[in-house]
DNA sequence: GTGGGCGATGTTAGCGATCACAAGCCCGTG
DNA sequence: CACGGGCTTGTGATCGCTAACATCGCCCAC
């Protein structure tokens, strides 16, 4: 920096002030500061400025380490999208899901003079340690239910759970089943809220609510019964890998989908279209969230030298996405009919 | 700092002696000041520590943006280890897959102050322009194939489409198609150069080769031509997503895995769980592979003030793993019998 | 003509650590 | 007894930049 200065004539100070686009700079001078730069191919040094300046230009994501979907391609898009503002991202995971984790990895972040944190953790501790966290710094969640007090952007999941769960309905199908995420997370409970409300509104049974862990296996285990059972005709799955797994042992178990039943998944994740039929999901933009989030929170960070805004929750469309895996409900258990069987079973060896 | 200093009694130098485990403290002095960063819950500041000493405990992570599966975890792992290691990590993402774009981005990073970069790129022209970005920093490459000069941890792809190949043939398949992926990936070359080399050596032709894109739909339509040909016994597929969607087009156009057709992917991502049959598909040790990364570099940034040392590639083992897409090859055409062929073409059974 | 205001630039301190070197202390040795 | 050497600790400069205030012209109005 001193060389630039040296060589355009002028001091330290007036090319910072080039640098940080002060208007106090005369317009002949700041070419020559430009001309200088450029000449020396000079890069100002972020951690410098960071020391100075108290501003690093960086956001910190919180995350957990999962294999989800959903995580990891948010985070990408909150890469991309902080990149474009200018910014860097510096990732911290979550030991656990306690407080204390949450704590200690924002501090972390903090220690590293990141200008805010952005934190995708759809858990419900997760979320309520939010709201606890020392409020010098903005903080967006990302992918969460909505919390007391914190900026959030995420989709409306009880929305999105009803409308999957309308769908079977207006199929024709009697009552739906639901094979949920884990109890602690978020937007597993509140896809189970919009199901069961749903169904009430229909005035459909309620059924036995299942409840599995994401995991492909434990849609497995879980589809394992209600297959078996010929009053089952469609399956509410809280994630698309739930969903495949249930298809998966449907076929296993010798009925079709979605003749004999249908499935519905949640996420649109590449799964969805890799099984075969392919599965009707509630997609979610993912991407556009991830924008959001970077925007809101650099938005706060803008705001955080002028006056307090209150916190917004930004909540983005879901989309029902229809597919193969979901048909009108076969008829009922004495008739016996539809064409669709594949070849009828007298023609064959 | 400073207060830590005065209210242990020493000079600030000694606080920091003591931070960085000089050990050219006596061990007295040591207790108080350790006392005083308690007692004032003082936490050093690594921005000024990285301006001053010019060290980080940063390392950069360059990944592109995929939603595919590897990239992704191996992010995470990277993330894992770093942070064990007591570093921190910032990521930046590849805007697209040229030199210009790799040396920009690494640039970004190392005006962070990063000590090391990390690179998942598996792309051949991304390993080719690794080989020109300045020496003055470590970089490993992440699931790359061997670049030449560059420190890489991966796992050998050949091997592993080797080992895949043969486990087709010693069912008894005749031949095996290959559906690889993208040509200008380093991972898809080396399978397909495993895959054919395999075919050779057991004397089996070599059928044309398809090349997809990793993706499902790819995969999808692809493997049409292959599952409506008789003569196709056993498909190996580049990546799990393209043979799951070898398997549900085959399920859709009437025929069975494995009876009818035998299908191997790759990766071991979750979705070879969570189609039916589940996938018979090469495991790769994606978390150990992170971490042996993360490891490396480092080893690197310590070696960097002393000699030089020879760049190593570190490959890590593949697995078979064995489920249920892949079985005994079906008998040859006159002779038919199991009765899933439709109606036999020979007047029946 | 002179004081005030304003735009452009320079000067001097830090930001919070590390580095290089110097200094003090205690001990053993010639 | 003086000197050298190993430990431990302190001093001042430095990393590259920004913040806050000072300074310098210049133009305008009274």
């Amino acid at each position: 920096m001193a060389d630039v200065a040296r060589l355009a004539g002028v001091s330290h100070q007036t090319v910072s002030r080039v640098l940080n686009e002060s208007e106090r700079v005369s317009s002949e001078t700041r070419e020559r500061v430009l001309a200088a730069m450029t000449k020396l191919n000079y890069r100002p040094n972020p951690t410098a400025r960071a020391l100075a300046s108290g501003r690093s230009k960086t956001v910190g994501v919180i995350t957990f380490d999962t294999p989800l979907y959903g995580p990891a391609s948010t985070l990408f898009g909150i890469e991309r999208a902080a990149h474009d503002a200018g910014f860097f991202v510096s990732v911290a995971s979550l030991r656990s899901l306690d407080m204390p984790s949450l704590i200690s990895t924002s501090d972390d972040l903090r220690r590293q003079n990141v200008e805010a944190i952005l934190v995708i953790a759809p858990q419900r501790e997760v979320a309520q340690a939010l709201t606890q966290l020392p409020h010098d710094l903005p903080v967006v969640a990302v992918e969460a239910g909505p919390a007391e007090g914190v900026p959030v952007v995420a989709v409306h999941q009880f929305e999105g759970a009803a409308q999957a769960t309308r769908h079977l309905i207006e199929l024709g199908h009697e009552t739906v089943w639901h094979i949920a995420g884990p109890g602690d997370w978020l937007e597993a409970v509140d896809r189970v809220d919009g199901w069961r409300q749903t169904l009430e509104v229909a005035h459909a049974r309620v059924p036995k609510l299942l409840v599995g862990d994401w995991s492909a296996r434990s849609g497995y285990e879980l589809s394992a019964d209600l297959v078996r059972d010929p009053g089952v005709t469609a399956i509410f799955a809280a994630n698309d890998d739930m969903a495949a797994a249930a298809i998966s042992l449907a076929h296993r178990m010798g009925f079709e989908v979605p003749q004999d039943l249908s499935i519905v998944g949640f996420d649109d994740t590449p799964v969805a279209t890799s099984v075969w039929p392919s599965l009707t999901t509630i997609h979610q933009p993912v991407a556009a969230m991830a924008r959001a989030a970077v925007d809101l929170v650099l938005e706060e960070v803008h705001r955080a030298r002028h006056g307090t805004g209150t916190p917004r929750q930004l909540l983005h469309p879901h989309t029902l996405i229809v597919r193969e895996s979901t048909g009108a409900a076969p008829p009922p258990e004495g008739t016996d009919a539809p064409g669709d069987d594949g070849p009828p079973h007298d023609g064959g060896p």
